[in-house]
DNA sequence: GGAATGATTCGACGAACGTCGAACGTTGGA
DNA sequence: TCCAACGTTCGACGTTCGTCGAATCATTCC
């Protein structure tokens, strides 16, 4: 069982804008995000049907990660993503808002 | 003197969320959001001082004005650009504050 | 008319991106 | 122990991107 482990991202200081303006100017990613807000769960990668192979799934979800916008939380052989509400309210106040309100 | 002529852009209802967010999402595209958010009146191209050949400037401001982020208007041999502030908190409300106010 | 000014267009270039399938690693269950 | 499930990694591919200089265009001024 290995314990689930929870795999940080850059810390909120160190979120950088144009990264993750970067990150969400994909229509794939920013699905993503949108079915990780609207989810009140952790969502693994398969759970979320999205229309490209796992391995472009993975990459997506591996940009997001990296630029900050969500965290991933391993168990067994799942892996468990959450949105980073709060980190990205305090570094980009309004920002997360005003995408997911489209 | 031809007269000055306003190029339009993308209206507000075909204002795209992706391609708003792909138009931020780089260093100068953004310096030249935040010269444009700064100055009360617009600015020619030659006046932002980008750290880039003119031409590689001319494509940026394009790559803006066709994601309909800033407007340009013809002014003899000059181009003045206004950003779109109304427009964008009209189809996407908050998102250009929280760019800004990083 | 001619020169100067401000900006666009046109290749060209390397780098980065999005995509895929195949192979691999790890974990959990039969 | 073996197998199935889940995800990552690894080339590979074509496309798009950011950048530049040179050439071009339009306008204004002398």
């Amino acid at each position: 069982m290995h314990d689930a482990g929870i795999l940080e991202g850059p810390s909120v200081e160190q979120l950088d804008l144009v990264e993750v303006l970067q990150a969400l100017g994909d229509p794939i990613r920013l699905q993503v995000v949108r079915i990780l807000d609207q989810a009140d769960t952790p969502i693994a990668c398969h759970e979320m049907g999205l229309p490209v192979a796992k391995s472009t799934g993975s990459h997506h979800l591996k940009v997001l990660r990296e630029a900050g916008v969500i965290t991933a939380q391993v168990d067994g052989t799942r892996k468990y993503h959450t949105l980073r509400r709060d980190d990205l309210e305090a570094r980009f106040p309004g920002l997360l808002d005003s995408v997911l309100s489209d």
